[in-house]
DNA sequence: TCAGTGATTAGG
DNA sequence: CTAATCACTGAG
């Protein structure tokens, strides 16, 4: 009988391991950050406590060049936020329902942004927000302000495989072939 | 497979 | 102003 697994989707409180990821890491270039994103915590507290769950897949959304991107149509007011400073916030509310949160990455000016689409026990851009009580009231703000959203690293390594985007049937096929969506299958175990 | 639900965008 | 579209989800 092997040793019994203790899996936790939500943490309540930050585990002993975690280290805070400054919004720096959020600097450099998207291709760069978003393979380690998979593997790390992202928290959020609120009145009703802290919950933080372990993310599972990433996306990139990179420049005016990516039919996929929402700034593939230039500078917009929707599109705005993406050529802000990196760590900004871009959560945009998807099918008049679904809080979908991005955070920049890059230079200013140039819009680039990595897409959380599922965190373990929240499969799904939409459900993750939900479970975490992330909404557009977020939108445009930057990381450094908005201190009771958080991002932990625990130190462990995550394997992680580049796969082509989702939900992107309208993109062009160079754009919908892109291997720009990150994941992991290795949970943290207890 | 398909409807729900509302912001965003292009076009008249 | 109108109408189409949508980085989704859950029900049937």
């Amino acid at each position: 009988m092997t040793k019994p697994k203790t899996k936790t989707d939500v943490f309540t409180k930050p585990q002993a391991d975690w280290i805070e990821v400054s919004p720096e890491f959020f600097r450099g270039r998207a291709e760069e950050i978003a393979p380690q994103l998979p593997g790390m915590y992202l928290s959020h507290e609120t009145a009703e406590g802290f919950r933080a769950l372990q993310i599972s897949e990433v996306e990139i959304y990179s420049g005016e060049s990516d039919s996929a991107c929402h700034a593939s149509r230039g500078r917009t007011p929707r599109s705005s936020v993406l050529y802000e400073r990196s760590g900004t916030l871009y959560v945009y509310l998807c099918y008049g329902m679904h809080h979908l949160l991005n955070i920049v990455t890059f230079e200013e000016g140039f819009p680039e942004a990595v897409l959380i689409r599922a965190c373990f026990g929240a499969e799904g851009p939409g459900k993750l927000t939900k479970a975490l009580g992330i909404t557009t009231a977020y939108h445009g703000l930057h990381l450094e302000n908005v201190p009771e959203l958080r991002l932990w690293t625990d130190g462990r390594t995550y394997p992680v495989t580049a796969l082509p985007r989702i939900g992107i049937d309208y993109a062009r096929e160079e754009d919908r072939i892109r291997p720009w969506r990150f994941i992991t299958t290795r949970r943290r175990e207890i």
